[in-house]
DNA sequence: ATTATCTATAGATCTATAGATAATGC
DNA sequence: ATTATCTATAGATCTATAGATAATGC
């Protein structure tokens, strides 16, 4: 692959010269698929750099290290996750007892994120496997505070009869697997190439996510617009 | 660390020497933990040589390349897995149509590979992100023919009306999802440090799961031993 | 004048090989 | 005599740096 020219037929001299800001993230939109595919230690400076079409001179005028590189891409990534407004959204949704609404959500962010950023979950899954600083801090930053208000609401459904008993970190499993196991087996691992729409997933794992974590008895109940149910029974 | 020498005090030069099939066994059993911590291209032959406690040149008497010794490790694990003995077990009892005992079975055998062989089990996601030859040579020996069992045996139970309407092959998910993602959470990524009893999570789960992919109406039903139950109307 | 970019290269590390040596089995 | 093991090293690749050059902005 040739460096990329600004100007087509000016002479072999004539590259584009980028504002330090842009060539910055320039690397970091090239590095991410790079290390998503190959992980922190399979991608070498040297493949980064001919990714972006530069010199691997210039990468480290702009990243003192490889790692430096990683860091800023991991930061950027969390940064415009939109995770805080996914967040207030459930917090939002929890308080409300709806909890095919919960579910939904829950399902959907998940489905969501691996469809719209596969790049991104895969990096963080590597990340998470080769044990960087970065994925620890982002576990606690989004993964802890998200499973402890999953965990609220399990006891608090727990209390109202709705959600079966149980351990409520082992319940809050039951909520949000599926989505995640099935995403990573279908978007990150290519294990199964299955043709199924989105929407068509989305809908039945929620029921099952559902049906799976009510008690016994609650499975007709807070029913608000499902075609498959027809029985209206409340314990 | 220093080599193990097999007559302690007997001077420097009273190396252990291994036959040649027990020092590749040893080779083997050292690697495997490197390699599931660190991954293929994040473990040096380096650092399995003086795991092993001798030199590098040795290792490659033994494995011509570092991947050699990589497919010879997979190709073991894979052996040694009982891997047919759980796949005829499966067969056995998906003709039986019990339910919870296939659930059980499914959620017993995922949680318990996971808790016998986190090494290996580490190893195997480790080459499935790699992209490693051999993770979808395994995938294609032992993972599709497993899923599609389970998937015949989702559209057998469809047919009798006691598993809910859906793709098969998404309802196959909602069989293994929550054991197997549970169990990465757990014991791969370390995500969440709970102590939780096996026991109580495979219990747990075979519930959830039961409750999750049955039709409605039909979580009562095939009841054997439970003693969460009480009711035992049939539909 | 500033700054984006390059060429060239150092030094570390990695996989693999050549050739020598020492322990074992007969 | 056989074979398990070692030391030494080649050659490739990897991260990072030094110092030079060319494009841009005033």
């Amino acid at each position: 692959m040739e460096p990329v020219t600004a100007t087509q037929g000016a002479g072999p001299l004539a590259r584009s010269r980028m504002t330090g800001e842009a060539r910055r993230q320039h690397f970091i939109d090239a590095a991410l698929h790079l290390f998503s595919s190959s992980g922190f230690r399979g991608t070498s400076t040297r493949a980064i750099a001919e990714a972006a079409g530069v010199s691997e001179a210039l990468l480290f005028r702009h990243f003192p290290t490889k790692a430096d590189l990683y860091a800023a891409i991991l930061q950027q990534k969390a940064r415009e996750s939109g995770f805080a407004t996914k967040f207030e959204t459930l917090r939002r949704l929890t308080g409300r007892g709806d909890d095919r609404a919960v579910v939904q959500f829950l399902v959907r962010a998940i489905l969501g994120s691996y469809q719209r950023d596969p790049d991104f979950e895969r990096l963080m899954l590597y990340a998470a496997l080769e044990g960087h600083e970065l994925a620890r801090t982002s576990q606690q930053l989004f993964g802890e505070p998200a499973f402890a208000m999953l965990r609220d609401y399990v006891v608090e459904r727990q209390k109202a009869g709705v959600f079966r008993a149980g351990d409520p970190s082992l319940l809050v499993f039951g909520l949000v697997a599926l989505p995640a196991y099935f995403a990573m087996a279908h978007r990150l691992l290519r294990t199964r190439h299955m043709s199924v729409s989105d929407r068509a997933a989305t809908d039945l794992f929620t029921e099952i996510v559902l049906d799976g974590v009510r008690a016994n008895g609650n499975r007709r109940d807070v029913d608000n617009g499902s075609r498959r149910r027809n029985g209206k029974r409340r314990k």
